[in-house]
RNA sequence: GGCGCCAUCGUCUAGCGGUUAGGACGGCGGGUUUUCAGCCCGUUAGCCGGAGUUCGAGUCUCCGUGGCGCUACCA
């Protein structure tokens, strides 16, 4: 079976993870079962007030960020092009031509202000809410004056005044509505754009969709599309609605809920495997225990039908555990390119960086790996490595460089590790320690600390002797006989 | 209000009539150590309620309750 799924985003506001989330199942599928993953821009919605051409350039930075760069798309074209609904409209338009000549749609002169009316009236009478289809009954005299006239029409669809509409969906199963508690939706805008309900059957028709999958929010108008197809005489896709993804406060996420915005995520530092990882377990299990997954892990066990029906909140908690999981197996090469543009920005490192910089960052990504949740944890975590301290820790200073004992063991310390000229590294580094330690008569802990301190001006990090390694004796030395300046009485 | 969907630890979930209800995040406690992190071990906490079907129900049915979603010439 080839399958043929679309991700049909909206340039009315910046994609989300939530968003997101429905494109990785689309990819999913179409690598899982063979077939094309086609992302359309949904751009029939031209209020200046939501339409930001701007969050075009999110979404494509987004699929590609992802790693899920689809098959056909504006970008790169396709055999079912265009892929952007506005160069599209005749399409529409012959749709809504060939519906109204089935009797399946109508035109209908109603203004706004008369539907706001009616919807207000509506509301105060408490019942159900939905165009009161006027139009619909309209003679063909009355037709007839009002189109020569030239009045502004929409098109509406002539939903059947009884029996019920239903449709089967992969994940919710059988689905089933009363036409009499479906609206007359509008198909067509006065201005003779599509809203969604048309322009979405027409498209997933000529475009060849088989699957539409899409968040559960849009099942209470799936219904009008299952008309649509059959008013048009086309075959339906196969439904697969995903459950929502919620916010902590058990509401459909947005704004509100802190970072949504998935250009957020990929500022913040986290991965696009983690992102892929943590976004595919928001509704969907391997079969076993095992969550942290590459993406071909997934893919191996992935099956559309294991997609589990209620939404999920989404944990901001786990997700950081999970990029630090992906952190940790992350080949360190590309780690620390990925922590470069971080450094950077914090102006830890140049830009480009020196080969000296690139060094130090190379030396340092072991030690930091299993420290590092996000790569934005970068700048602090390695600032000291690739700059000398301003001033110490102040409990650090309280603690450890405080009083006669730190300053003789600072004073030991300068003297042995500046006693020897070669390369530093983590064996020596320890010697010189224990060797301090044992010509004072003391535990070495406190000369740890102690040189901790004095050299990286904090008390938290990686192993001492690595750490120290890495700075090189050179710089070691510089640090320590700085630090002596640093001890308070 | 109407319509639709959903309901297992705080959170993500496994479970597809018979289980000591399993795993993960988080929390808590302990171990390792040179601090932090990591790692290891342990622990905490759950089937929304009520009927029914059945020898037996977290699992099936119905009702209730709760939550969410939709209810635009937005998607």
């Amino acid at each position: 079976m080839s399958v043929r799924v679309r991700y049909a985003p909206s340039p009315t506001g910046s994609p989300h993870v939530g968003n997101l989330r429905t494109a990785v199942f689309d990819w999913l599928a179409a690598r899982k079962y063979g077939g094309q993953f086609i992302t359309r821009l949904e751009d029939t919605d031209r209020d200046p007030k939501r339409y930001k051409p701007e969050y075009i350039r999110e979404i494509e930075e987004s699929l590609i960020w992802l790693g899920i760069t689809p098959d056909e798309w504006w970008v790169s074209g396709g055999p079912c092009g265009p892929y952007i609904q506005s160069e599209r409209l005749h399409l529409y338009r012959e749709a809504a031509d060939a519906l109204i000549a089935r009797n399946m749609a109508y035109r209908c002169y109603c203004t706004e202000e008369r539907l706001a009316e009616m919807r207000a009236q509506q509301q105060a009478a408490g019942t159900g809410t939905g165009y009161d289809r006027r139009c619909r009954w309209l003679t063909d005299t009355e037709r007839l004056r009002l189109s020569e006239e030239g009045l502004p029409y929409t098109v509406r669809l002539a939903v059947p005044l009884e029996g019920t509409t239903g449709y089967t969906d992969l994940v919710f199963g059988d689905v089933t509505f009363d036409n009499r508690t479906v609206d007359d939706q509008v198909l067509l805008k006065s201005n003779g754009w599509p809203t969604y309900h048309l322009a979405v059957v027409v498209d997933d028709h000529h475009m060849g969709i088989t699957h539409v999958i899409r968040g559960e929010d849009w099942m209470p108008s799936t219904p009008k599309q299952v008309l649509l197809y059959g008013a048009l005489g086309w075959d339906q896709p196969v439904w697969v609605h995903i459950p929502l993804t919620l916010g902590s406060d058990r509401k459909k996420l947005s704004k509100r809920h802190g970072a949504t915005q998935f250009v957020d995520f990929i500022r913040m530092g986290y991965l696009p495997e983690a992102m892929f990882n943590f976004m595919v377990l928001l509704g969907w299990a391997p079969g076993d225990d095992r969550e942290v997954m590459t993406v071909a892990e997934i893919l191996e066990r992935f099956d559309l039908n294991g997609i589990g029906r209620n939404p999920a909140i989404f944990d901001y908690d786990k997700l950081r555990w999970m990029n630090g999981e992906h952190i940790r197996r992350c080949d360190h090469g590309r780690l620390a390119e990925l922590c470069r543009p971080f450094l950077a920005e914090a102006g830890i490192i140049g830009d480009p960086p020196s080969e000296e910089e690139n060094e130090t960052l190379a030396a340092l990504i072991p030690l930091m790996v299993e420290r590092m949740h996000l790569l934005s944890d970068a700048p602090a975590l390695m600032a000291p490595y690739f700059r000398d301290p301003e001033e110490p820790d102040a409990a650090g200073r309280r603690k450890w460089l405080t009083g006669s004992d730190a300053r003789s063991r600072l004073t030991a310390c300068v003297e042995a590790f500046s006693s020897d000229g070669s390369p530093l590294t983590a064996e020596c580094a320890e010697e010189t320690i224990n060797r301090v330690a044992e010509s004072l008569g003391i535990p070495r802990a406190p000369v740890i600390h102690t040189v901790r301190v004095a050299v990286t001006g904090t008390m938290v990090g990686p192993g001492l002797f690595e750490a120290l390694a890495v700075l090189g004796r050179e710089r070691v030395v510089r640090r320590l006989q700085r630090a002596q300046e640093w001890v308070v009485e």
